[in-house]
DNA sequence: TGGTTATGTAACTAATTAGTTAAATAAACT
DNA sequence: AGTTTATTTAACTAATTAGTTACATAACCA
């Protein structure tokens, strides 16, 4: 498990270093405001740390005795690469759940006409919940 | 680490398990054909499939003796929305990259203006992989 | 020079992972 | 009923991981 990719995966299956990788996102910053969050040690965290770099997502830095992590993104574009090629299984699912979800309202139509109109719609759009994730 | 999303992103973690999920992706297929291509025995195969299978990426029917995988794509949708915030990340560093290359586009221009029109910018998109992950 | 602050390394432990072989289960075939 | 085929479970091992505490390094500050 050397190649680039599963060492990204591997350092993104850790919650903590996704903390660390959304901090970072803020801007760079130093490895004890890093572990602050964190109910840790700090040698927990500069592990954390090296995994990140090692997986090439962040790098260090040196001001004075402090050792500024940044946050580099190339490994998490790789990484949506490769989930990109699946792309179309997931919303190959949603078309088929819009379909049934159409075909749910069709049948509710049939049966009683009072259902008042616009909730359904409201529903898929929260079922596909692809603007608030 | 029970949260859905790390145990994708530690299911995506090793190649094995990748591979097959590449495969699943042609369709639905028993677990001795998903072992075939690795030196590799049955339970360890096994043990990759419960891995996938805890973390939703696959589900197991049942076929007289054989058991079926298909894929899930719906933890991968997931794993792709939380990468796409940081999408701003990888983008702005092009933007930089962009740049630095038209910079240097321009100062070749300017020594010597006998550089073939257009290479520069093929460079850009070659560096940029948008299209041939 | 000596103290403080920020960070990293060493050595250890407990839990998890990825693999193995051998045995169990379960359905189909004769 | 007995055999074959497909798959899972059990029991084990070696390697890795995520954490700990104690110590080391390095730069600044008085």
């Amino acid at each position: 498990m050397n190649d680039s990719i599963s060492s990204t995966f591997a350092a993104l299956a850790d919650p903590t270093r996704r903390a660390i990788l959304a901090r970072l996102a803020l801007g760079e910053t130093s490895v004890t405001k890093l572990a602050e969050p964190f109910e840790m040690s700090m040698p927990a965290v500069s592990k954390h740390l090296r995994v990140l770099e090692r997986a090439g997502l962040i790098t260090r830095g040196r001001e004075a005795q402090w050792r500024p992590c940044k946050l580099k993104a190339e490994p998490l574009r790789e990484a949506a690469g490769w989930l990109d090629e699946y792309r179309q299984f997931w919303e190959q699912s949603f078309d088929r759940l819009d379909e049934y979800l159409q075909r749910l309202q069709t049948e509710a139509k049939q049966k009683h006409a009072s259902e008042p109109k616009g909730t359904q719609s409201n529903n898929k759009e929260k079922v596909h919940g692809r603007d608030n994730q």
